[in-house]
RNA sequence: GGAGAGAUGGCCGAGCGGUUGAAGGCGCACGCUUGGAAAGCGUGUAUAGGGGAAACUCUAUCGAGGGUUCGAAUCCCUCUCUCUCCGCCA
């Protein structure tokens, strides 16, 4: 959500901007809506005034006994003016609420223009993608074969885009999740939060996912239950409508949690295998800072991001996606991609956004440092990171000879084993 | 699931259908006082939107949404949340 006076201020110079990721403001519309809109509002508020001063006036003529049923009557009909008004103005108001909430965020000017996905800019790569002295297998071939990822009963027990792991790979994914936060809270500074798994639509209307994109969520039948496609939602929700201390900031949070979403409109893509699902497993960084410290702590998000990939030996590189590619809320966003040598091709493994003010202004995150002003908040967040695409990018790098997976140094501990190996039968 | 109580400003807390955007207190800010501090005294202290160059002014907001009324924090209805007791349950 963009600020209004703002907004209405640099329409045309925003317009511009929003043309370079792919949005087409209608001026016109804008323009029209608004001054309809401030109209119906001078108007109906207008008559409230006169209202209001009438009604004292009668309270103080019936104290002195004087009769004023000739006034009231002419109040009662202005009421009904009003309320008439006031449906127009609220029409008014909500359908403009709904046109400034459709707009998309402005990217950052460091942000490259581009048209698609194909004009994103490779920052930088860590790692060499390792050099096999045999066929390295995908990770939907590898994985039944060694009997810890059962798509079939999976399909039979919930359906499509649905994973079973059995026992090496359950342990193998609980062992990433555990080693990510533990990484996280214990050398990169976040504190942890367990949160609720379903959300309401206040708070996928604060981070963006409302009114826009209720078709990628699944929603509860008869309820305001959505499962949360990511813990940024409840997460970043969890200061709405409050004011941070801005001596405080940033604060940095991070979350396990499953992700569910619908993938409406992907079908067909990456049908094989586990990259795409209706519910992975997540451990989200999230951050609130002050508006002068937001593109500083998405550099080191973004780090605290791969340094996860780096103590598990896993090659990568970053992306910055161009203008086209970033998403509705984020100002800039910085793609990691893991290399996964089934399918010879870096996949994307954490995006890593900064939403500058864009998510507070909806949500109501506000912050306020000495005797200043409350101002928004930034609100930034990342995949610290996607743990099923970990899981693959884990059992895909260090796939052996003989059939089993060699585990990273650093996941033994969690594992309580060097390697993982197949499972005989399913039991 | 059953029965009951409640929700008012940053916090506590008053509130008769009529200058109550809201008493009082705390907190906070500024000033006076002081060698300095504390205490004391004084002043100020919400958010959003509209109008205005500005001073300022209008509208809305007492959990949310409806209703009654000339007029609602106050009356009525619905919903949400919190608390207490009973039942059930991981």
């Amino acid at each position: 959500m963009h600020d209004l006076s703002f907004f209405r201020g640099n329409l045309e110079a925003i317009a511009a901007r929003l043309a370079t990721r792919g949005f087409e403001l209608n001026l016109e519309e804008f323009r029209s809506l608004d001054a309809e809109r401030r109209a119906a509002l001078a108007e109906t508020e207008g008559l409230k005034a006169l209202r209001n001063a009438e009604s004292v006036e009668i309270g103080k003529l019936r104290k002195q006994g004087v009769d004023t049923s000739a006034r009231q009557q002419k109040v009662r009909e202005a009421g009904e003016r009003i309320t008439l008004l006031d449906q127009k103005a609220a029409e008014l108001e909500e359908r403009f609420r709904l046109l400034l909430a459709s707009v998309p965020n402005l990217p950052h000017e460091s942000v490259p223009a581009g048209r698609s996905e194909r004009d994103n800019v490779e920052i930088h790569r860590w790692g060499e993608p390792r050099q096999f002295d045999f066929e390295p297998k995908a990770h939907w071939d590898l994985g039944p074969e060694m009997k810890i990822l059962d798509l079939e009963r999976a399909a039979k027990i919930a359906g499509a885009r649905f994973a079973v792991y059995w026992g090496g790979g359950a342990r193998l994914e609980r062992a990433l999740i555990n080693f990510m936060l533990d990484v996280h809270t214990r050398e990169h500074g976040y504190t942890e939060v367990l949160p609720p798994f379903l959300v309401n639509s206040a708070s996928l209307y604060g981070t963006g996912q409302l009114p826009k994109f209720a078709q990628d969520l699944f929603k509860l039948e008869g309820t305001d239950f959505w499962l949360t496609p990511t813990a940024e939602v409840p997460v970043t929700n969890l200061f709405r409508d409050e004011t941070l201390d801005g001596d405080r900031l940033p604060i940095k949070l991070c979350a396990y949690t499953p992700c569910f979403r619908s993938e409406a409109g992907s079908y067909g893509r990456d049908v094989r295998g586990i990259i795409r699902q209706h519910q992975f497993q997540k451990v989200e960084l999230v951050k609130f800072t002050r508006a002068d410290q937001s593109y500083d702590e998405l550099e080191k998000l973004t780090g605290d991001a791969e340094d996860i990939l780096k103590r598990l030996g896993l090659p990568f590189r970053r992306v910055v996606l161009c203008t086209a590619d970033t998403g509705f809320s984020s100002a800039k966003t910085y793609d990691i991609e893991v290399w996964l040598p089934g399918q010879n091709a870096y996949r994307e493994i954490s995006s890593c956004s900064n939403f500058e003010a864009f998510q507070a202004r909806r949500a109501g995150i506000r912050t306020k440092s000495g005797k200043g002003k409350a101002e928004f908040a930034h609100t930034l967040n990342g995949s610290g990171l996607a743990v099923g695409r970990t899981w693959v990018a884990v059992v895909e790098n260090f796939q052996q000879a003989d059939g089993s997976v060699l585990a990273p140094e650093a996941l033994r501990p969690y594992l309580g084993a060097e390697r993982i190996t197949p499972q005989g039968e399913y039991r």
